[in-house]
DNA sequence: AACCGTGATTGCAACGTTGGAAGGCAGTCA
DNA sequence: TGACTGCCTTCCAACGTTGCAATCACGGTT
């Protein structure tokens, strides 16, 4: 028989008599024979291989959105590929220009520290879908967050829970990040809105948004600041950093400090306290990151697309909720 | 100028003069011309992809293993490939079988349920690494932990600490884990040589290692032994869980209970109280597990080898460190 | 001037697959 | 019996690359 039967098998192609079918299958089944994938994928241009280019998995937040990509890739029939640049600009670089193989459909690229004119510029053509909160002009689609949003959300909820001295914890001077920024104008927003005077002092800086510099800043805001009532963290590491800090201060949480996060993460109920957070719908990010792509892959050219998620309070513990 | 040159000039081939050179250059750059990586391999036979198999991204240990197995791919030009079981015999068994896609060099597995015989008949060519405890038989390299060395070593602690009454949180009835018979072969064995009985009732089971099931599993096993002083959880999330739920039935970690896990995830520095735990190294795990899998893509046809990871204790405040 | 050697360039084939077209075969109809 | 039809199978080419062999250009040698 020949190769193209064997193919005609293998891609349940109409005309082929139920004998020889069954012959081939036999066949196959005996020799092991596995179609190979670079030879299909050649042919037909195309590998439904994905890229995922983030910071880095072990971050909870990435971890989980990472495993939604995952799962919502197989959905479509598309496997993912991982890449982590631990947000480093040459890394991001590298991979905003084809990095990590020249194999890939698409890409899902999460940068942190590289500004979207340079992102404009990228020359490969492979789509790209960004997530996270970029500026416009990148020209690529973007599934985004209100971070603006959440800053108002989370300082009226602190507000709401009497506090009047609450910082924000995890302000970036180093990168002039926009996640930053928005939650920081979030915060900003809140705080005058309730006729209270933003004190600059307590937007304090943290270096990078894990546990280790949220408990370090906490450490020195207290030491600097010890009238804060409240810590507004700009994402759920900072929060546990900060809240150990807190206990090794000696201060109480909710009762001498409340403490509040974004990203809502799995360990979020099961700290002591139960950290109050800002929930992301990762599936729902992961689900609408792949429908932009799969729109692209699928041959679309319109103008770069922007769909936005909302986060949602889940008020625990550490607010004294 | 001919195709093949231009494959020269890519490739650095030497004999080019520098001018050809230049002028196929220059060439690339105006037409933003990328070799394809689909041909290239398609020629070579080899695609550099890995695919790395588990449960689930989001659980932290797998997470961390995950980023340093990206890592060390990376350090070996190869690309990690991630796909995620949900520890579903069906998942592990399409896996095994040669799923995701027919086009990565080598796989790393991390099987939860499949046993090592149903993993000897793999008729799928592609060399896979094994990580995590599994028994001979798989014909397959692997990178182990020493699991009873775990449980012993994590019981010892807790009797050094003066605990008699140490229950064992984990035990899965479910699967016929060799993990879980290792840890807990471990904990008998410390409890006899210090000439304590092994109370059967103290080794509670929990559907899944996670954090909901550590929370639900202490409640139930303080309910029935209120005399317990200690608790070997089998993983973090669990210990995570288990102190939650000591912490609402009013039992102080450590003092009432000490509270000890394994994996020494890094949340654990940071939990309240700090958790005890042992360490495992997941650059080394990564490293061992990518070496191996090197040697087979060089064409070792060496009989399986097996690589051991030790754990190491590392004491915190939930065992009164 | 014919020859040689070296370095630079090109041509050919093959990796494994599949779309499309062509070929073969049996059964049907005139 | 020959033409036609429809189903099944086979053949050819192409996807983009690179190893190998062949070709070519050119300066140096005899």
């Amino acid at each position: 028989m020949s190769i193209k039967t064997v193919s005609n098998v293998v891609n349940d192609h109409p005309h082929v008599r139920p004998e020889m079918r069954e012959r081939v299958r036999a066949v196959i089944d005996r020799l092991d024979y596995r179609p190979n994938g670079i030879g299909r994928q050649l042919r037909q241009g195309r590998t439904g291989l994905v890229a995922l280019a983030l910071p880095n998995v072990t971050y909870p937040y990435y971890g989980e959105l990472t495993s939604a990509l995952v799962t919502a890739a197989r959905a479509r029939g598309l496997t993912l590929l991982v890449e982590q640049t631990d947000a480093d600009l040459e890394r991001e670089r590298e991979v905003a220009a084809g990095f990590p193989v020249r194999m890939v459909d698409g890409l899902v690229f999460v940068p942190l520290t590289m500004g979207v004119e340079e992102l404009a510029l990228r020359r490969d053509r492979t789509p790209a879908v960004l997530i996270g909160e970029h500026g416009d002009g990148s020209g690529l689609d973007r599934v985004t967050i209100d971070s603006i949003d959440i800053g108002t959300t989370a300082t009226q909820h602190l507000l709401d829970a009497g506090r009047r001295r609450i910082a924000f914890l995890g302000d970036k001077s180093a990168h002039r990040s926009p996640v930053v920024a928005q939650r920081a104008a979030g915060y900003r927003t809140a705080l005058e809105r309730s006729g209270i005077e933003v004190d600059p002092d307590l937007l304090w800086p943290v270096p990078e948004w894990e546990r280790r510099h949220g408990f370090e800043g906490a450490t020195e805001l207290l030491r600097a600041h010890p009238d804060v009532d409240a810590i507004f963290a700009a994402n759920d590491l900072i929060a546990f950093g900060a809240m150990r800090a807190l206990r090794l201060l000696g201060r109480r949480v909710p009762d001498d400090v409340a403490v509040l996060g974004v990203d809502d993460v799995e360990g979020a109920q099961y700290s002591a306290p139960t950290l109050t957070s800002i929930a992301l719908d990762r599936s729902e990010m992961a689900d609408l990151a792949l429908g932009l792509l799969a729109d692209r892959l699928a041959g679309s050219d319109a103008p770069p697309r922007l769909l936005s998620v909302k986060g949602e309070l889940v008020v625990r513990e550490s607010t004294g909720g």
